[in-house]
DNA sequence: CTCGATCCCTGGACGC
DNA sequence: TGCGTCCAGGGATCGA
């Protein structure tokens, strides 16, 4: 499942292949995952000016006609290589959102090669190429975006947990009476963690996946910090996991999945000590943990036995 | 605010 | 071989 790593991933690999490449044309299958299926002819003469990621979403910036990045305007005087560099980049007219899902699949084909089975979208390319869209579940999603659309769409994200200083960091989880599983996931905590990351992040720094932010130690949250950081960018450099059907935008499949050490590992022993990793379902979500080194927290609220047990007696 | 449940969707695993 | 059932999960939504 494509989480930061593995949307960064094919972030790189689409920066080598389309950027600079002008959209002649736009073919739409399945639309069901589209936003405004009906905006995406205004795609055709747009040039794909810049892509970036932003948490699980790439965001495909373009240039109306045939201007390159390079004479894209930028205002404030910036250029674009330091426009590159800032969050959120407001100074193109219009981006194409793409979210992965579950099994969602983005990259550049010759064109001259048959559609897959669930490709849904396929954009021409000036160089012979098609940019396709394939995604077998359509969990995933689309979207063409005005820069005004991009600005809500972006209003209420979450910090990049590459970037989040310990501060904040502090202050987005140990303000929460959530569970920390929860936070993690939580895109409007931080943007682009899920499952797998969460998990092994929680087995880096021995936390229960159920333990509450508020009641994380501030040593816990930094460790926690520096744990999902450190993996996230191990995971970049080994090109994400391969679970499921995870291929970059190359084809290729990410290696990191070699390296998990609880994500998907229920029954087998820590890598710390021995003891069967188990999995239970917190925030609704399966998460794999060591009960050993990860501890649970004591009973959380016992609200629910005290109220229906004193309810009966008093009433 | 926080929770769990439900829905979306399809392929793969599993049981018979 | 084939069919039915269950499960996976990111995110939206809704009721408690």
């Amino acid at each position: 499942m494509p989480e930061l790593p593995e949307v960064e991933t094919v972030v790189r690999g689409l920066q080598k292949t389309v950027l600079g490449r002008k959209i002649l044309s736009v073919w739409i299958g399945k639309s069901d995952f589209i936003d405004n299926p009906e905006e995406f002819t205004r795609l055709s003469g747009q040039t794909i000016a810049h892509v970036e990621r932003f948490g699980k979403f790439m965001l495909l910036r373009l240039a109306k006609g045939d201007e390159g990045e390079t004479t894209v305007s930028v205002p404030g005087g910036q250029s674009v290589a330091e426009a590159k560099s800032t969050v959120v980049v407001q100074e193109y007219a219009a981006s194409l959102l793409v979210h992965l899902g579950m099994t969602g699949q983005i990259a550049s084909i010759d064109a001259e090669i048959p559609l897959e089975k669930h490709t849904h979208v396929s954009l021409a390319l000036d160089d012979g190429r098609e940019l396709r869209y394939t995604d077998a579940r359509r969990f995933g999603r689309m979207a063409y975006l005005t820069a005004e659309l991009l600005a809500k769409e972006v209003a209420g994200a979450g910090a990049d947990p590459l970037e989040v200083n310990a501060a904040e960091f502090s202050q987005r989880i140990r303000s929460r009476n959530s569970r920390i599983k929860a936070l993690l996931l939580d895109q409007s905590v931080l943007r682009g963690v899920g499952n797998i990351y969460a998990d092994e992040s929680l087995w880096r720094s021995k936390i229960h996946p159920a333990r509450v932010g508020s009641k994380l130690t501030e040593k816990e949250t930094q460790t926690l910090r520096r744990a999902l950081q450190e993996i996230l960018n191990r995971a970049i450099v080994m090109r994400g996991s391969s679970i499921s059907d995870f291929l970059d935008a190359n084809g290729e499949p990410g290696e990191y999945q070699r390296h998990h050490r609880a994500y998907g590992r229920e029954g087998k022993p820590c890598y710390r000590c021995r003891t069967p990793i188990r999995r239970v379902i917190v925030a609704g979500r399966s998460s794999y943990f060591c009960p050993k080194c990860q501890p649970a927290p004591r009973q959380r609220k016992s609200k629910r036995r005290k109220v229906r047990k004193l309810g009966k007696r008093s009433r």
